[in-house]
DNA sequence: ACCAAAATCACCCTAAAGTATGAGGGCTTT
DNA sequence: AAAGCCCTCATACTTTAGGGTGATTTTGGT
């Protein structure tokens, strides 16, 4: 702020320069050649430009600044994945059909899957189907593809 | 300039004005009504009151908001896909298989990719068959997932 | 022009995936 | 208590995927 501050408001600076010399080179006429009639003229200008620059001052160091929040695009790698329950509640998708989707999108086969959640293989077509219909896909690789869409798996 | 000039200048104008004004007003009460005491510290006081505002308000008016730039990071899905021709060489994957690949990653069935290339089913699977080799995986999916991580693929 | 790699296709077979339907038990909501 | 959802499992069937082998044609490079 300190360079810039002479930037932004140089106008008034300089008005207020050129005033106080004004007011100066005044009083210093009014002392040459006048008798002091309009010494309260001075002290008001004076005080006006002091209390000018103070209300300027506080104005500007008591002023909440305003944020400007800029979205700045980053390309990232692998971000941290945040999963979308939103998403999941919409689509209707059980604990337990999301739950075989991630398997099946870590590219397990039925059979694995039902081996490591320890049912048997029909109950892993029941629910990879349901998983097909609530994700309008035909086929696994799709299903995947559009989970990872909707930030419903990494 | 000249409407430019007060355009750019009106505030600094006015207050050049309203000052003038103020003291020919204060003066011209001085004449008619009041011989106080203490007239001078109670119009001193005014006028600093009534500049302090002023310079607030100037301030306000004139100062380009005070800003704190918040840059948010936004995470984009990675768009530059950079393809890792090095790893296609060095796993002797061809051109065709690596097309193959892609559309197997888009969910296609090996039917519906025989089309999209016009040539047969059995051409496809022998491309896949290919494909599951060099990477050494036995699935789609896994081919996928594989893929994806060794940027062959978006 | 030749060789190697790539691309194409076919046939057969098995495994896996996917569809359809039904059914029973557990849980929550109404 | 009834309704509804979820999870489970089964049976039967169709489709797709994948493995293996072999063959022909294109293509790219020395």
């Amino acid at each position: 702020m300190p360079q810039g501050f002479f930037g932004k408001y140089h106008s008034i600076i300089l008005y207020g320069l050129s005033l106080g010399a004004l007011l100066v080179l005044m009083k210093w006429l009014e002392w040459r050649f006048i008798i002091i009639d309009y010494a309260f003229e001075i002290y008001a200008g004076l005080i006006a430009l002091l209390f000018t620059g103070l209300g300027i001052w506080l104005a500007l160091k008591l002023a909440q600044p305003k944020t400007i929040t800029i979205e700045k695009q980053v390309l990232v790698a692998n971000t941290e994945f945040v999963f979308d329950e939103n998403c999941l509640n919409q689509l209707g998708m059980s604990r337990r059909e999301l739950e075989v989707l991630q398997l099946m999108a870590d590219g397990l086969s039925n059979q694995q899957i039902a081996e490591k959640l320890f049912v048997s293989l029909n109950t892993i077509k029941t629910h990879s189907s349901k998983v097909f219909e609530k994700l309008e896909v035909q086929r696994r690789t799709q299903a995947v593809e559009k989970a990872k869409r909707l930030s419903l798996i990494p």
